[in-house]
DNA sequence: TTGATTTCTTGATTAAAATCAACCCTTTCT
DNA sequence: AGAAAGGGTTGATTTTAATCAAGAAATCAA
């Protein structure tokens, strides 16, 4: 059994050898070279990814033209927008490649066919709110510090895949401000 | 045709009349007195209310045993914890009555039921998420004029129904502030 | 109705993080 | 190689809203 699919199946949840199938029958595979779009902005978000190689970056553009990083993707992580993927909105957000990326991707026709086989692909709606939850914590009002250790603790990853002004605008923090929560962080 | 069904139809989405009568049959109604609980923490959120009469405050409580108001909730509102409704997790919130209440209640069976009818109650779920955007607002980084402005505009009868330091913390501003803010406000 | 809470307002002070500014260090592009 | 651009650090300054404090107003309860 290939090692891409495994390690989609470890972040999907529990299935029966029979679901395993049924769900590997569904994904499509697919490669992006860097700078390509996975979503963009005002398109309904009506597909999944699993990303298997590279890194994204998902993010908005305000009124006055500045880019606010929602969300950073790296591999093993699931990629959408699950605000408009579950109300079936046009997004706010494009999700763009950083690196070449090779992706899982699992249209939400196919989650339908899916839950439709077996109820065990609810699952699938939990593990995909989890990123909605992730992104929540930034925007909340933990101080800098604390919003830096919660990217040490749950996704060190990010810190060795993006440069440090992306992870600041994840963290809704300026890079002066991180800047000091590393050094502080560093040699306490 | 009783006002508070149409009230309810009015903010459900877009239905037929076999649509109508089919939803009529899978609502039941309830009265809740003052303080009684629609929502207790740790719990699932597996039914939604539509308020007919009185009010309502989701919160949750810190480590400090500090109260942070997450939603207030008016007639003709959705009542729901949408992360632990879609995930179909425990709840960190507790939903209480501010007054004594009446509401219809739809459970997440009877919402899969009516799907299972017709595609057209898929837009129950859009319906439900709105309550999930609206509460991200207060979260991000607007200042407290703009989340004040918001609340005028866009939710004004919370204005009438609950005291300034239930407003302040669900604006996850402090009291002081939300004064000062009114004071400009008003005379500007 | 009157005393006791609770809520609201207003001013003064403090604290936290953004912004501004200068400089250094890489990396990238001709 | 050299210029240019982008990213990171550090210090000084400014801005914003929280906190602290005191008093006024409103609400509740006996």
């Amino acid at each position: 059994m290939d090692t891409n699919f495994s390690d989609l199946l470890s972040r999907a949840g529990q299935f029966s050898e029979e679901e395993q199938q049924l769900l590997r029958e569904e994904l499509q595979f697919h490669t992006f070279t860097k700078e390509e779009y996975l979503l963009i902005e005002g398109t309904v978000c009506s597909k999944v990814y699993f990303l298997v190689k590279g890194s994204a970056v998902q993010y908005v553009i305000d009124e006055e033209e500045e880019r606010h990083i929602i969300d950073l993707h790296v591999v093993r992580d699931w990629v959408l927008d699950h605000q408009s993927f579950t109300a079936r909105q046009p997004s706010k957000h494009s999700i763009q490649c950083y690196e070449d990326c090779t992706a899982y991707i699992l249209s939400i026709e196919a989650i339908h066919r899916l839950i439709a086989k077996s109820q065990a692909f609810f699952q699938l709606g939990k593990i995909l709110g989890e990123t909605a939850n992730r992104i929540q914590f930034f925007d909340q009002k933990h101080s800098p510090d604390e919003k830096y250790r919660s990217v040490v603790k749950n996704r060190p990853a990010l810190l060795q895949s993006f440069p440090q002004k992306y992870i600041a605008s994840y963290l809704k923090i300026s890079p002066e401000t991180l800047s000091r929560v590393r050094g502080r962080f560093l040699n306490p």
